[in-house]
DNA sequence: GTTCGTGCAAACGGTTTGCAACAAT
DNA sequence: ATTGTTGCAAACCGTTTGCACGAAC
């Protein structure tokens, strides 16, 4: 799409190809991927694309604040491309992730941790998805 | 120690001089080693330890609840053996881990993500240790 | 023509597994 | 005898790196 590659331009990334197939998927999904399945979603779009090219770009698009990466998985690395402050809801069943806006939860007494300058925070959440 | 012993045949485990090595090291510790550092440090007591060892070992006191793995730093498991529930900050600086007691931040709203049956949350924060 | 981006394959680091030897029950 | 535990080495999996080719400026 046109937008994507202006956005790419904009961030100062050559819109190839691959990059566009890559973050074509990524910025579009909410399922937090891993690099590999970005790899297979993608490659539909783009068929030369290799794993070095997914990860280099994936790199690029987190140093640009395109998508953070997030360490809540045990052995990889998701993908997120909702860049707001959220925190995580994690469906130990499934496995799948789950965003949950700030304003649902309040997070009260971070003042008083002197010891620590706090960058960021974010709440992570492990259970079951409610079958009703 | 006699303690360790009786706690590892209290929970099912045969007190083998590198289990005894290994649990007396991750046990006594708060600086969430990963397996490397608990194979580093363990091996001191008990050089004929293996990595092997360690890993089983480790998965073993995590099923009998002596030690909760922890998913939160890049590319490793961190074992905590601070079983009570309690909240994490990661001083990116350093890349040290802080426990930080529960009853220091309080999370409210919770009650309201009725999609979502939560068996356990914390908060994680990073940022910078203050010098002060 | 210099820089940027790519694919491939090899390397890497943390973790798991298969297996044969051995100790405990 | 059966089961549990070990060390070793190989396998594994996610990720990174080196490199030579090709495209973009």
């Amino acid at each position: 799409m046109r937008n994507l590659i202006s956005l790419l331009r904009e961030v100062g990334l050559q819109p190839t190809p691959q990059r566009l197939a890559v973050a074509q998927y990524v910025l579009a999904t909410t399922s937090h991927p891993t690099a590999d399945e970005v790899f297979e979603k993608a490659r539909k779009k783009c068929p030369t694309l290799s794993r070095a090219t997914v990860y280099n770009t994936l790199a690029r698009l987190s140093e640009k604040g395109l998508v953070r990466p997030q360490t809540i998985m045990e052995g990889v690395v998701v993908f997120d491309a909702y860049m707001e402050k959220h925190h995580h809801f994690i469906d130990e069943d499934t496995g799948t992730i789950h965003d949950v806006p700030w304003g649902d939860l309040v997070v009260s007494g971070a003042e008083n941790l002197r010891e620590y300058e706090i960058r960021e925070y974010q709440v992570v959440m492990r259970g079951r998805r409610r079958s009703g």
